[in-house]
DNA sequence: TCTGAAAATGGACCTTT
DNA sequence: AAAGGTCCATTTTCAGA
């Protein structure tokens, strides 16, 4: 059940989130191990949820979603039935990237992509304005992507 | 030059950032196209810039890294060699997952990922309370990562 | 689009701790 | 048992015709 990782693990995990094309063998050229034995690790990585998936990061501006805006939300009523509610419909949404359910001094923090402000501002309407539990939201809109990631550190000594 | 996707692209695109790891046959044969043909699809799409990169996402639970945090930041001058020193340090460091300069009632946005409290404790000394250029920021403690990701949507017919 | 070479993956099997 | 290494088969990638 010891999930634990030892070194080599940690600095595969360390290479993988950065490049996930690296081939194993030069995986294992960098990490002193070989190709089998790196196979067999990322199998178990995978196998084991560690490694969530493999996807591929599309760049945005080469798309034209030149908008990243975050929006911060409070809520009306924090009825269960009402916050799944929410969570599903801003879930579903494709532009919203990122959705954490928060403590503090707002509810919900959205994080979206849009091709425009118009298209924000159509996207308010369908999730906030038409929502009647939603008491307030305040947006913020990105100027600079300073660093966009979901990557974990990992220590490779420890 | 013209950068423009055509439906072919768009449904490969939406399948990676799924799953990268979809082998080129299998691709060929969700979007209705021969492994060459995807093959040489991908390359453009790398070598476009459009494909960023491919990534590894590893589960922060099964690395005990359980805590997600939001941050927002005003700072006291928007000078701009204040502002490019506090990019850096918000960037190399290794628990910024993001950093958004925003425009609004604050000038940053971060989302930082830890294993404890007290990490983020140290953390914020590190980079907020020992610069003296912040003038306040304020945290919200994720209770439930909704929706974490990184996809633009693709629409596949357009 | 097809064909085939080169590369990468992943299993079998043996060895070490 | 658990994990590494070598070798080999299979799968995948990728270039040329």
């Amino acid at each position: 059940m010891s999930t634990s990782l030892d070194s080599f693990d940690r600095k595969l995990l360390m290479e993988l989130q950065e490049n996930a094309q690296i081939p194993q063998n030069e995986l294992g050229a960098r990490v002193n191990l070989s190709t089998a034995a790196v196979n067999r690790r990322l199998r178990r990585l995978s196998e084991a949820g560690i490694i969530e998936r493999y996807a591929a990061i599309v760049s945005p501006d080469k798309v034209t979603y030149n908008l990243t805006i975050i929006a911060t939300v409070e809520v009306e009523s924090e009825q269960l039935d009402h916050l799944d509610a929410m969570r599903r419909s801003f879930t579903q949404c494709p532009q919203v990237q990122q959705c954490y359910y928060v403590a503090g001094e707002w509810d919900f923090v959205l994080i979206f992509t849009a091709r425009s402000m118009d298209e924000y501002t159509e996207l308010t309407r369908q999730l906030f304005l038409s929502n009647n539990n939603i008491k307030r939201f305040k947006t913020l809109v990105s100027m600079s992507r300073v660093k966009v990631g979901l990557s974990i550190p990992i220590d490779v000594d420890e």
